[in-house]
DNA sequence: CTGTTAGCGCATTCAC
DNA sequence: GTGAATGCGCTAACAG
């Protein structure tokens, strides 16, 4: 299967140059305006026809090395730039994929859209980045302007929108990757991740550290993730045969407000917890925002546990122990997966799944637990 | 002048549905594919032209309303979304702008790019987005990208970028709008940020404070924004009389390690700082953190003052007293320069310069100076 | 006010 | 291996 390769010419330099105007550059521009340079005009110049200057460009081996460097050289010359609507309109591919996320501005997501965009560049694709908000109707123009842009696929990051809304693309064949959906269907590829795993790393850190009352702040829990991760957390509890207190998990909603009330709510508690463990990292990151308002010395009377690893993490007073759920792998494999669902050549039965893992990493807003349970 | 206003029918539901699939929705979806729509297929279940399609869809007030009713029902049902690839090609615009950041994981930018997508939404725009993630290299890239989709305009909110590499832009007539450049010619714009302003209030806060030895961490000075924050600083001190001890100011580079590596050398000075401001809000936030290494209570013993106003300012222990420059407000500039010059009927001489005010505000980092300095 | 027609810039048949 | 011709889906002239 051929590809658009961009218009690289082998190691030579970029080229802005612009025809006859090379002696322009660095003097304020005031000549003739330019009509935007085509393939007709580049294939005239080269004396060669367009089709040749197609080929020459997309690499076609085929094509003779002689008329070749004759075309990539008035190409450079004239700095010239194929048109991608153009390209798109007849191949059918516009080389965009899709990105969407519930807002930019948490700070999980940013790390995930560079690592993104890095790894599109890399394959000449671009992104189409947009944010639901946390609003349906968002969600819906999200969609829309996916679909009206012909992305060639769609990566799904908001950890559990309302995916009915999705149907219009499932409908439309546009590959699909999501993170903890159900059994992917065709076409659509899923990105598993075990939250088990760091989530029972902290919950033993704690243990060892003799916490006996350990608290968890949730997230949203219609998030799928953020029931996981719940679920996870008590069933870490359980298995070393750790008594679960319902009043120590308390609703949260991943924002640093939602820490902020949460302390509030467990530091009025009869068996006030001494470690507090959070769905992500922004909900860490208000719960020790509200225990300096408290004067709770961190981690002295409480610790606390993250989730995400934000990169921010490590800059907290003092830097926040967490578990980290890589954002680059994560962009990495959502790339991945549409790629191999767009280069595929048969339709595929069903889509394929995807592990990422989630670790501890301790870092300094832990410590021993005050003071025995039992005095 | 027309626009595209994409396809909203009035008030009327979002309609993923697809022809003769609408009893399908809800199962599990493995009949024929689709032969994707295209304007003729409308235009011959609504018996009418292409050309009345195209009219009926892009809201041109002469086409009787009889037909464009049919034509929009039929849209609807079928679940028809124009090409915006086609449609991009014919009209020669693609409404798409650029938007490029020097990188999108710094905590300024996600503000900026959610803004500036929300009205882009509201404007029918799409964003491309990239970072140059202080790459030559990668500007070069993002040049070269912006070309390629034909964007329409490119905000540009390095901060400083080799302006150079702009060329090619120029070139083309792009739309173009800076932050902090020079005077604007013609299709560029230029947002100035009155830094002064902030600063000003900033230092004469602290001066109201008792500080004495203020000390000021600048960003990378081959930046313009940074150059004239430190500027307005010094300027800010002499103004009210204060000597301006040139060991106080240090040169950091606008990331938290720039600010744990200030802080360190800050330290060690003979004649210690009691307050310190920043060029940066990262900046801060790492001063912040190495205070809290070295055992320096803020702002018992050091105030601390940061500028951006970055989300997460208000989360530090304690919350920063920053100077707030607005993200909304500089994104609502910035797009509102490329529309305008993209509606502009005449070329328009020289690009129009937009204002940002800066404005401190107070938070609990800062506090009256230690003791008087002279004991 | 509506329909017919001619491209937009390019990739790709198909002859040569 | 190359060139002439066709059409991707749509909008804009122009004619009716």
């Amino acid at each position: 299967m051929r590809q658009h390769r961009g218009l690289h010419p082998q190691n030579g330099p970029f080229v802005i140059g612009v025809a006859g105007m090379e002696y322009n550059i660095g003097q304020t521009f005031t000549g003739p305006r330019f009509t935007s340079m085509d393939i007709r005009e580049i294939a005239k110049r080269a004396k060669v026809s367009t089709a040749t200057v197609s080929r020459a460009i997309n690499r076609v081996p085929t094509v003779d090395p002689q008329l070749a460097k004759r075309v990539w050289r008035v190409v450079e010359e004239l700095g010239y730039y194929p048109n991608t609507q153009a390209r798109a309109l007849v191949s059918g591919k516009t080389r965009i994929f899709g990105l969407i996320v519930s807002e930019i501005t948490n700070p999980f997501f940013p790390e995930i859209v560079q690592s993104f965009e890095d790894i599109a560049v890399q394959h000449n694709y671009e992104i189409l980045l947009t944010s639901t908000v946390h609003d349906p109707k968002r969600m819906e123009m999200s969609v829309r302007r996916m679909l009206e842009r012909r992305v060639e696929g769609v990566a799904i990051l908001t950890f559990g929108m309302e995916e009915a809304l999705l149907e219009g693309l499932r409908f439309r064949k546009v590959p699909l990757v999501f993170v903890d959906v159900a059994p992917p269907v065709a076409r659509i590829s899923n990105i598993k991740i075990n939250y088990g795993r760091g989530i029972r790393q902290a919950v033993q850190h704690l243990a060892a550290l003799r916490h006996e009352q350990i608290a968890f702040v949730t997230g949203p829990l219609n998030l799928r993730s953020a029931k996981a991760r719940k679920d996870a957390f008590e069933e870490s509890l359980r298995e070393i045969g750790m008594r679960l207190d319902p009043e120590l998990v308390v609703e949260g909603d991943h924002t640093m407000e939602g820490g902020i009330r949460a302390l509030a709510r467990l530091v009025e508690l009869p068996n006030r917890p001494t470690a507090i463990m959070c769905s992500n990292d922004l909900t860490a990151i208000g719960v020790m925002r509200e225990a300096y308002e408290y004067g709770i010395p961190i981690p002295q009377q409480l610790s606390v546990v993250g989730f995400d690893d934000v990169r921010m993490a490590q800059f907290m007073t003092p830097p926040l122990t967490t578990i980290q759920m890589s954002q680059t792998e994560l962009a990495r494999l959502a790339f991945k997966a549409l790629l191999t669902e767009v280069e595929r050549e048969s339709p595929a039965e069903h889509g394929t799944e995807y592990l990422l893992d989630t670790d501890l990493v301790l870092r300094k807003s832990t410590a021993l637990a005050p003071r025995p349970s039992k005095p």
